[in-house]
RNA sequence: GCCGAUGUGGCGGAAUGGCAGACGCACGGGACUUAAAAUCCCGAGGUGGCAACACCGUGUGGGUUCGACUCCCACCAUCGGCACCA
């Protein structure tokens, strides 16, 4: 069989006859959108981990068509991005032309794949028509304050010239390219998504996810719940504020740290101890993130010259400043209590600060952090932590000392890169220090000779007359900076339903229609970055009443990683990346497809075999030898398959459901033996065996519906095939008995028969029997269908 | 350190609390062939035994249960996330 040949034609036939062209208009059937995180078309085109994600959505979606849905089943490129923009810089070329020509390279091997995908309704993120959009509801943000223009810490990446988000930073490096990542301070464009903190929490209540995900969003969302303690500072009427979870500790207080970029820090330094502050302030500043934190176990800090009063009992303690305090983390300063807490224990070690245990199992040389009665804290002696805890902030409250409160670790979302290759910001900058948004959009990229920016400042920069505006007469200069990689992937799951519309990001009554996505699958790199985003968006456009749903995808599954022949990583490097183009020019693309879902379960990580595709592939081989050679197939009947057909459709629909694929080929593979053993291959089965595998091995079954069948028309459409549960059973089951809870024998009786008659049969077995002759039997256990247990004694 | 996941033959992996190892790969034997490949049939967790069979066996140690890969507790290992978040 020449599948390269057979392959190729049903490619071209389906795009003759737009077979998988969605009607998103057509109301009358349910609708099932499922969708893939779309790729970054790299130059190095595919590697075999899309096929993987890519493959498992393509069989739920040729499944659902089956079944009477009308599918969305769209694929995008998410093409902006700095491989193009070091291309461009390198070439001269626009990055743009680099886009185009990988995205090609891209449709065409997804093409080759079989992936029935409407490329009627591709996008891309880099076409002003798609960005109009992205920049359409960033202006959205700012006219509702969601979208600010403030000078904030950033995370500055000297190696890439651009400032990230939080999400691009692995280990205090950047995560493209490993450049070291400092903090600075820049006006930059912020987006307010702590605002939809308690909501992004809330929603991962609703949606069908994997627990750990939900797991990473909300840590990453990072709710804590505290208490915001005011502190007087003596001898000045200038105060601060703390935020602990354990206000019980306060009469422990032995003294206060503020972050060395506390906005109070100047006004409170004593004259003696300028000098030290100066300089301890100055050498946080070099630090990176990184070194600031691992490098830096060591509880480093310098006294102020001032003191706080302890609200609570009026002692006077020392304020500190010192780096393992974060600025941007609640108010950016807090309350020593060494005798329990294990960073305020070592602090206090180093800078000799005395421990004041209040809580019974505490030492004035000890850290306790564990529960137990307060003492030695008046009005809290006697209560365990959590009653302190709330009889303190109900102190602090009815005083006006503090109160109750709930921060997140969720940062607002760094909107600006100083990048060429990716939206405009659409805003302008006036002389007199006020922001303008562009009004008519798409604002497009100018054309550029250099696309390298210089002097650490954004390409655009360079960009020379587009930069320049007049609004009513007054000039202004336009933002430089681009929007980040996740402005355009957050939202790009609505922009499939109606691709061109330039009235709107899609036609309300389309996305109340389509919204939310069914089945969404990607990669778990994406957990928190993407994901919560495109969360936060979403519930944002429902707020507006532009989506009709909070949560924008409500089944979510990560594909596991495809790893190398030796079970490492592939990559060039190590020599063991294996290449779609080969693989499919060797074993065909449903071999392909069908052993990437055979490997084992889609969210495991799994090494490559090679020899396991060769299986693949002859396992098609032999279901084409039996379609075509066989001559097994007629209109008899053959009630030897009877059960194992009905079985097979059975099980094959739920796990294609469940996204189990390596079962559902497995009982494929058990069909297919069963018919091997067989001289008749009843029509009817071999009709329902080819739908079912058709999702899997769309090109092969395509050819044999034809060839074998006759039929002018695509298997696509053709209705799923149904199963009898009563056939999946058996008249006669075989059950296990056990004495003792060891197995001694089999008995066959009729399935489901009556537990009295089972037992009867159990016991006339003659080695049951034996067995049980002279003793007590104490207990009976009957699993229908399945055991015997008799306990004797 | 905290959170999450995983641990089963030579390998990838199956098993609503009920026959562990389905299905496949690799392997061994056989048929076909002058021969090889392909194909088809058969075998196979480990140990002992000619064999029937016996014993052992799902990371380790306990527990619940008539019965545990599955549930509970503790521990070990691997992977992923967060990490001075007060």
């Amino acid at each position: 069989m020449d599948f390269n040949a057979i392959e190729r034609k049903w490619q071209e036939r389906w795009d003759k006859e737009g077979t998988f062209k969605t009607d998103v208009w057509d109301f009358s059937k349910p609708k099932y959108y499922v969708l893939d995180m779309f790729p970054y078309p790299s130059g190095q085109g595919l590697h075999v981990g899309h096929p993987e994600g890519y493959t498992a959505t393509d069989i739920v979606a040729r499944m659902k068509r089956m079944q009477g849905y009308n599918v969305l089943h769209p694929m995008g490129f998410d093409a902006f991005g700095l491989p193009a923009e070091q291309y461009a810089i390198r070439t001269g070329n626009h990055p743009g032309g680099f886009t185009e020509k990988n995205i090609a390279n891209y449709i065409r091997q997804l093409k080759m794949l079989g992936f029935s995908f409407d490329w009627d309704r591709t996008i891309s993120t880099a076409d002003p028509k798609f960005y109009k959009w992205t920049q359409w509801w960033f202006e959205e943000l700012y006219k509702d304050g969601l979208a600010k223009y403030t000078e904030t810490s950033v995370n500055w990446c000297e190696g890439l010239g651009t400032v990230l988000a939080n999400d691009e930073i692995v280990d205090g490096k950047s995560e493209r390219g490993g450049f070291p990542v400092v903090k600075r301070k820049m006006k930059q464009w912020v987006i307010d998504t702590p605002k939809y903190a308690e909501r992004l929490l809330d929603g991962l209540n609703e949606v069908d996810w994997p627990n750990s995900t939900k797991e990473i969003q909300r840590n990453w969302i990072g709710k804590s719940q505290g208490a915001v303690i005011k502190f007087e500072i003596y001898g000045s009427d200038k105060t601060f504020e703390v935020y602990t979870t354990r206000a019980d500790t306060l009469f422990g207080l032995s003294y206060c740290v503020l972050a060395p970029e506390h906005k109070l820090v100047n006004e409170i330094t004593s004259k003696e101890q300028k000098l030290a502050v100066e300089k301890y302030i100055e050498e946080c500043a070099k630090k990176s993130d990184l070194e600031r934190t691992s490098l830096n176990k060591e509880k480093t800090g310098v006294f102020t010259g001032s003191y706080a009063i302890n609200p609570v009992d009026g002692r006077k303690v020392p304020i500190y400043i010192g780096d393992y305090v974060l600025a941007s983390y609640a108010t950016g300063a807090v309350m020593g209590v060494p005798a329990h807490d294990e960073r305020d224990f070592a602090f206090a070690k180093k800078h000799n600060l005395p421990i004041y245990p209040i809580i019974e199992g505490g030492t004035e040389d000890t850290c306790f952090t564990g529960s137990g009665k307060h003492i030695n804290s008046d009005f809290l002696n006697g209560l365990d932590n959590k009653q302190a805890i709330a009889k303190m902030i109900e102190w602090l409250e009815e005083n006006k000392k503090g109160h109750g409160t709930t921060i997140y670790k969720l940062r607002d979302w760094t909107f600006s890169r100083q990048r060429y290759w990716g939206e405009p910001i659409p805003a302008v900058h006036m002389e007199d220090g006020s922001v303008k948004l562009v009004e008519k959009l798409p604002l497009t990229l100018p054309e550029m000779k250099e696309y390298k920016g210089k002097n650490g400042l954004p390409p655009l920069e360079n960009a020379g007359e587009w930069t320049n505006v007049t609004i009513n007469g007054k000039k202004g200069k336009r933002d430089t900076n681009t929007m980040p990689g996740s402005a355009g992937s957050s939202w790009y799951y609505l922009r499939y339903l109606d691709p061109n519309n330039d009235k709107a990001m899609a036609d309300p009554e389309l996305i109340r229609h389509w919204m939310p996505v069914d089945l969404y699958v990607g990669g778990y790199e994406h957990a928190v970055g993407h994901l919560l985003y495109a969360r936060f968006l979403n519930n944002y456009l429902y707020d507006k009443g532009i989506v009709p749903v909070k949560e924008p995808f409500k089944k979510l599954f990560h594909q596991g990683m495809i790893l190398g022949e030796n079970s490492e990583k592939m990559s060039k490097s190590r020599g063991n990346v294996v290449n779609p183009d080969d693989l499919v020019r060797d074993y065909g693309a449903d071999a392909l497809r069908m052993y990437e879902m055979f490997m084992g379960a889609l969210e495991d990580s799994k090494p490559w075999n090679t020899t396991g595709i060769e299986g693949i592939r002859k396992y098609l081989d032999r279901v084409w030898r039996i379609y075509t050679e066989s001559g097994k197939i007629k209109d008899n009947e053959n009630k030897n398959l009877e059960k194992v057909y009905h079985q097979t459709v059975k099980k094959v629909a739920a796990d294609y459901e469940n996204l189990d694929f390596n079962t559902a080929i497995s009982q494929m593979m058990i069909f297919t033996n069963a018919v091997m053993k067989e001289e008749v291959f009843p029509k009817e089965y071999a009709i329902g065996f080819l739908k079912l595998l058709n999702p899997v091995a769309p090109f092969m079954t395509e050819e044999l519906w034809e060839k074998v069948f006759g039929n002018k028309k695509t298997i696509a459409y053709e209705p799923w095939p149904t199963y009898d549960e009563e056939k999946t059973k058996d008249n006669e089951v075989e059950l296990v008995v056990q004495v003792n809870s060891k197995i001694v024998s089999r008995i066959v009786a009729e399935a489901n028969a009556e537990n009295e008659s089972v037992l009867k049969l159990a016991k006339s077995d003659s080695k049951v029997s034996e067995l049980i002759s002279g003793k007590t039997i104490v207990k009976e256990i009957v699993v229908p269908n399945r055991l015997v247990n008799l306990i004797v004694k």
